[in-house]
DNA sequence: TGGTTAAATATTGTATACTTTTTTTGCGCA
DNA sequence: TGCGCAAAAAAAGTATACAATATTTAACCA
């Protein structure tokens, strides 16, 4: 793709994602287009994406803001999340291949062979298949609009900045319902899958809140 | 908003509903700029929203097309706006207020009104309220992203091209449909909203299908 | 004749200058 | 002092010129 474009979408998004660019900012073109060392032409564009993957807003008179979010956000996201990748995981559970559930499996197994003697992962491994894991079920869903939305769910800045290392008991229940999920698929059982999933993404919410409760605590 | 990039959002995008710009047409900006009677700077603008909105696809090396569509699309889209939309009725009837049952009840009403001695109705008419009474319910349910989802996916332009107007028997059942949703929001019913909203969109759904059939068959 | 490459052409990307709109500043008057 | 209006400044919108990239065409060689 552009360079110029691509730069400064991956400069302003970081910089969002990173808190650089703070919440309720307004970001002035000029001043981005130094910061990403690109013209306002290419910024313009790149503001344009970030818009509609919802880094920011446009207010009043197409003066642009990093969007900001309340606590109530993160659980609106998880609510959403929970029924999306629930309705995922049943339509995929009908539209499955047999390849596909060979690699839902190896990136399954990745995770159970990242697991330490303390119950523990690496959270790069953890991350990485995790993610090929809901990706690979959402791809299964063959709903391209379908997997649109979970992505630019998913990948809202503020899921980006809540990302939550598991407990060890946590990440035992997780790895049991990932299990359970290819199980279900295997079976081609739509309803099945689709609990499960929405089991999975509603415990990550649970998690998410203690881990929160226990930085409040800590402070 | 912005004058030009207004004009040529409207201009190229009603031309793509209208047909005019047919899918999987490749769409030149100059061709565009020219077209709208703009420069190719607010077209490129337009094209970027047009994609956030899947009126537009771009492929290869930043070239864009008119987004084609298959039947299965539109199956699609009447799927993922049964789930959507119930359950941002089931979500508003946890939220609803006083003032957004008035205004619901208000356009439930002006569709009743609307419908003449035959049993039909005047189509501008039922389309307004009928839009005008969704809307409310998104907004209803408290979610901005959920009602962006909604909104993107309504206005899909395989949508706009497929309104179907209903027979008096279809008519019928809608209003009821409505009436029906109407009562489980009064009641904070979560799950009666819910399952009313779905059977209204799969019922929508079926009287697109005959609408269709009877296409083919009248050829 | 068929394929490969290079030149020409078409199309998109980028920068910049200029225009319009909006916001801020500051001055005058009540 | 506080309000309102006007002028100035700032920021976004638009057009255009130029650069880079991709696609097509044509020619040459095997």
């Amino acid at each position: 793709m552009s360079k110029a474009i691509d730069k400064a979408y991956a400069r302003i998004r970081s910089g969002i994602v990173s808190g650089e660019l703070a919440p309720g900012q307004h970001l002035k073109e000029e001043e981005l287009a130094e910061l990403c060392d690109v013209s306002r032409t290419p910024v313009r564009d790149a503001l344009r994406q970030l818009e509609a993957d919802y880094f920011v807003e446009r207010r009043d008179n197409q003066r642009v803001f990093v969007a900001s979010w309340t606590e109530d956000d993160i659980d609106d996201i998880f609510e959403l999340r929970a029924m999306l990748e629930g309705f995922a995981a049943g339509r995929a559970a009908e539209h499955i291949t047999q390849g596909q559930l060979i690699q839902l499996r190896h990136h399954h197994e990745a995770i159970v062979k990242g697991v330490g003697a303390n119950g523990l992962i690496d959270s790069d491994v953890f991350l990485e298949n995790n993610r090929a894991f809901h990706r690979l079920i959402w791809d299964a869903a063959r709903s391209a609009r379908l997997a649109a939305m979970l992505q630019r769910l998913v990948e809202q800045p503020v899921v980006m900045r809540t990302l939550v290392t598991y407990g060890a008991k946590d990440l035992a229940r997780s790895i049991s319902q990932h299990d359970e999920i290819l199980d279900a698929l295997s079976h081609g059982d739509r309803a099945w899958a689709n609990a499960a999933m929405t089991s999975h993404i509603l415990h990550a919410q649970r998690v998410y809140h203690s881990a929160a409760a226990e930085q409040v605590a800590a402070q």
